[in-house]
Order: structure tokens, then C-alpha cells, then sequence
DNA sequence: TTACTTACATACAACAATGTACGTAAAGTA
DNA sequence: TACTTTACGTACATTGTTGTATGTAAGTAA
């Protein structure tokens, strides 16, 4: 057949790890063969085995490509805004849930890593990352907290790993059930709003919760990063 | 060969529903084959074919086995206290969590429905089920909620049902987590702590979240009066 | 130009799983 | 007692999937 330039087989590469996310969105991880996705790709499976080991090396290469781009932007996120730290726990919870509003590659991979795939054995290593991720976010989100509890900012009675734990739970499961059905509710609007209350819940200082006062509080926040 | 009376014959198809259990917890629902389920119960697959018309089948009576009593205690919980709406809502939540932290046979099947099958063809309807019962889990919310602002219980800024969806993706999102990683928290109480900080949040009069902090409790105050 | 490597395609061997057909002994029934 | 049905076990045919071995034409470096 007609050989390929080394720049064609990465797009080759490409081309395979994008029929595989679409495949796998409609048939579940199991259910496809490779034959299938060499079939979607114009391929045969030997083209597959070229660039992959087997199906579940094909499937971390699609894991990769949207989780590495995430665990970046939250290693950027480590550098967070000391003066205001709830502003800094606050973006980055709007920022994941931006991302993934507006990426729908992230929507598919999420998709098939929630409902589309069986954790065990090989894929058990999939799982733990996952639970390292979660870990790493709480317990981000728990410096934040602690930072602000410093500033005086955060409510004497407030637990910071607890409010962190509730707080990731909260967002976690907004995604989820969005996830699970994205005519449930518009994420990113209600999302927002919803993080703000919590975060509201939690502060020293309570603001109203009166409508209007959003403009009040922004002005506020503004002084906040200039002090 | 020894040919069994129909009250054994039960007993059966629970054996096998059991030992399905734990097959498909340990090794997710497609790569059991139903010679592995029927070995592990002492039988053939004839035996499964007799109680269970295929592998789905056989899926779906294991799901019922634990949802259908879920679902009735949902049903009882409709009949809800007039008195006091918030809470019977927080009841609602905790008893769910009471539930899945007491019962074993509960946990494995949260854990294989959520972790250890894909959700494509004949098992769709099972995901249709599960967002079909979290609608009505959040309007059963909504409607608590909604009695409580009835009578004067609740901050007028909080719109029902937005607060009702977030309580139910905190609830829900504590739940995956732990369902993912039990050690990551002892649930029944964490959630416990979050879910009253929550209610206290959307409070037409939040308690005083310090016990005897006066300044708290009358800025708190100041808040709900301009409301 | 040669020699080697790359990027695939093709072919094959080995299983594993499914559904169904059929067998059978005991339970139930008249 | 004789017949029917139940609750399984056994055997088989079919199909799908995997990994690997092998083929091959084109790129690439010398």
C-alpha cells in the first residue's frame, strides 16, 4: 500500500484515536472491536496494532489526549491568588466546568469513561488516576480554603477539609448527572450560581442574598484584589 | 439431576443472583460469561438459561433486587411531613445514605452499575431508569422546598428548584465519591455535617453557625431582614 | 543505488461465548 | 399409575475477536 511520511502516520494516529472515541460513545468499550474502528478509520487492524499494543493501550492514548491538557491547566492553577483565595477556589471550579461545556472531545471522552467502559483489570489503573486526580483537587481546594480561613475570611466554625470534600462534591456531582443527561440543566449558569452560594455559605462575612446585590459584591471583590 | 421443588427453584435463581453479584463485581458485566456465574454457583448455564432468558436478563433481575425496595421507600417517603418540609427533605437524604452505608448487597450493585458495566443497547433502559428516578428524586426536593417558602421557611432569594438540583448533585456527588473510594471519607457522617450546612444556608434564619458568636448571628440576621 | 526501516495490509490459528437443541430424572397432577 | 411439566445438565454449531506472523510498497539514510 501506499506508504505514509512520518507527519501522515501521526495524523494516521489521530485519525484512529478519533474513530475510537466515536465508536466507543456508540458501542461501549467491550463491544468494539478493533476491527470496527480500523473499519471507521478507513483501516485495517493492522494499522491499530502498528501504533498501539492492544485495546487498552489504544484507550489510555484516548484517555491522554484530554486528560493531560486538564492536569495541566490545574498544575497552572497551583500558582493560585493568595490574596483572595476563595476567588481562587471559585475560578478554578468555573474553569473546569468551562472546559468542559465548551470542549465537546472532553464531552465524549467523559461520556465514555462514565457510562461506556468497565473498570477492571487493565482499566483499573484509569480508576486509580481518577481517584489520585479527585484527591489532588480537594485537597487543592482545601489549601485554598485554609489560606482564607488565615485572612479571617472563612467562617470560625468551618471545617476547610470538609467544606473542600463538600464543595468537590457538589461541582463532582453537577458534572455527573449534566453528564449523564445534558438537557438536566444548563451546567455552566446554574453551576455558577450554585458555587457561589456555597462559597457565600462558608464566608465570614455572609453577603445578602438578596437579587441585585451581585453588582455590590462584584465591586467588592474588585477592592479585595487591589488591597 | 436431583430435581428440585419450586421453593428451591427460588433459591436457585437467588443463587445465581447472588454469585452474579460478585462475578460482575470482579470482573464487570461483559467479560462474565454466563458459564462463569454458573460455575460459581455450583451449576450450568442450563440452569441460567431456565431462570433467565440471556446475560441482560439476568442484569436487570440483580438491578431490581435493590432498586425495587429503594423505590418504595421513596414511594413512602412522598407522604412527607407538612410541619416541617426541610426537614423531610434532610430525612430523605439522610435515609438514602443510611441505607447504602448499612447495606452491603447495596454497595456491590451501586459499585457494578456505576463502575462495572457499560451503558449500550439493552442496558440503556437501565440508564433511562436511573435518570428518570433522579428526576423524581429532585421534583420530590423541589416540592418539599417549595412547601417550606410556602411558609415563610425559606430565604426568599433561593429558587427552588436550583437549590433542590444543587442539593441533590452535593448528595449524589458525596456518594460516587465514596462509592469510588470508601476510604475516602466515612460518609454517613460527613455527608450528614454538609447536608445541615446546607439546609442552614437556604434558611429564611440561618442558625448561628458559631455557638454564641453574636457578631455572625446578627450580620446573618441583617441579611435576611433586607431580603 | 543499495540496504534498511516504516507503516501499514493480509492471512491464520486459537479460543471463548452464545443460543439452542436435546436429554433426563424428579415433582406434580389426574 | 400414568402422564405431563419442571428444573436443570449436556452437546453442538456458529460466530466474533484476539494476537501474531508474514507480506509489501514506499520512505530514508548512506
Amino acid at each position: 500500500m501506499v506508504r505514509r511520511t512520518k507527519q501522515e502516520a501521526l495524523e494516521t494516529r489521530d485519525l484512529i484515536l478519533d474513530k475510537a472515541e466515536q465508536v466507543f460513545l456508540e458501542r461501549g468499550v467491550s463491544r468494539t472491536s478493533l476491527e470496527m474502528i480500523a473499519a471507521a478509520a478507513g483501516l485495517s487492524r493492522g494499522a491499530i496494532y502498528w501504533h498501539f499494543r492492544n485495546k487498552a493501550d489504544l484507550f489510555d492514548a484516548m484517555m491522554s489526549r484530554v486528560v493531560l491538557p486538564m492536569e495541566e491547566m490545574a498544575a497552572r492553577a497551583s500558582a493560585g491568588d493568595l490574596d483572595d483565595p476563595l476567588a481562587h477556589v471559585r475560578a478554578c471550579a468555573l474553569n473546569v466546568l468551562d472546559h468542559l461545556t465548551t470542549n465537546p472531545q472532553c464531552q465524549r471522552v467523559f461520556e465514555i469513561c462514565c457510562h461506556k467502559v468497565e473498570y477492571v483489570d487493565e482499566m483499573m489503573q484509569v480508576r486509580q488516576r481518577h481517584i489520585e486526580a479527585r484527591n489532588n483537587c480537594v485537597q487543592h481546594m482545601e489549601r485554598g480554603l485554609k489560606n482564607a480561613a488565615k485572612k479571617g475570611l472563612l467562617a470560625p466554625s468551618v471545617n476547610p477539609r470538609l467544606a473542600a470534600v463538600g464543595l468537590h462534591a457538589l461541582v463532582d456531582g453537577l458534572i455527573m448527572n449534566w453528564v449523564l443527561d445534558p438537557k438536566y440543566m444548563p451546567l455552566a449558569r446554574e453551576a455558577k450560581i450554585l458555587v457561589d452560594q456555597y462559597l457565600d455559605q462558608i464566608r465570614a462575612v455572609p453577603r445578602s442574598r438578596v437579587p441585585g446585590s451581585e453588582e455590590v459584591r462584584k465591586s467588592a471583590l474588585r477592592a479585595a484584589q487591589r488591597a
